[in-house]
DNA sequence: GCAAACATTAGACTATACTCTACACTTTAA
DNA sequence: TTAAAGTGTAGAGTATAGTCTAATGTTTGC
């Protein structure tokens, strides 16, 4: 169980940041109801997949609130099975969707370093 | 050669959001010197090619600075072989982490999905 | 036992990327 | 010939995703 200033290093994302994710409730830290001095929160190992999740999902254009709906279904026990695989299908689509785009501009990428380098000299 | 209406309904982004991209110099239309009643701006083949990359690279987590980045090089006289090789490579590069990311974040779906499938019946 | 580092909340501020409105002018089709 | 649709500029407004500040309280190490 991390504080905030832990997880914070561990995963590379500020503070502010997590705090900022948490009150759009894609996770939830937990209190130690033993402590009665501070209510400092803790988060655990899923905190720590979740975050790593979102980073993934982010920096290939995922939105907070699409990564939101996928963890939703993630961890709730109040979706139906046809309900989750179709939604987890949708988001695997979107997936291949932009592998495909991916390799398209890497392609017009590639093909123009080569033109780069056999004229212009 | 293409008025703004048209090119907006080809490539379905909207005359807006076109203008937005214009002024970031992103791209640019041509005016028709013979005419003189009006300034409609005109938009060629380049302009369309222009615009597929943004959006494909758009949806896979580029920003429009990078994607400028990108386009500046791509038709851009002043800059070195080398470094236009440089840049070039750094965003191949990029791709191939994004590339690296998605499939993570596609086996994770992947691996739900058969485990919803199996349990939870 | 006290300074430095860390935690919490609330709210203000910023950057990016649109998106819309207003207003004036032009083109087109009935 | 006139109404509808399109074009141009300027600027205001919005959504998303942070980012920072301030004020207050807690913990830790010397």
């Amino acid at each position: 169980m991390l504080l905030i200033n832990e997880l914070s290093k561990k995963i590379n994302i500020s503070v502010h940041t997590i705090r900022f994710y948490e009150k759009l409730n894609l996770f939830q830290g937990k209190k130690d109801e033993t402590k009665k001095s501070n209510n400092y929160t803790y988060y655990d190992d899923e905190v720590v997949e979740k975050l790593e999740l979102i980073s993934a999902a982010k920096s290939v254009g995922f939105t907070l609130s699409e990564i939101k709906e996928l963890i939703d279904i993630w961890y709730s026990k109040q979706i139906s099975k046809e309900e989750k695989i179709r939604i987890l299908m949708q988001k695997s689509e979107a997936i291949d969707e932009k592998i495909k785009q991916l390799k398209q501009v890497k392609k017009q990428i590639v093909a123009f370093i080569k033109e780069v380098e056999e004229f212009d000299c």
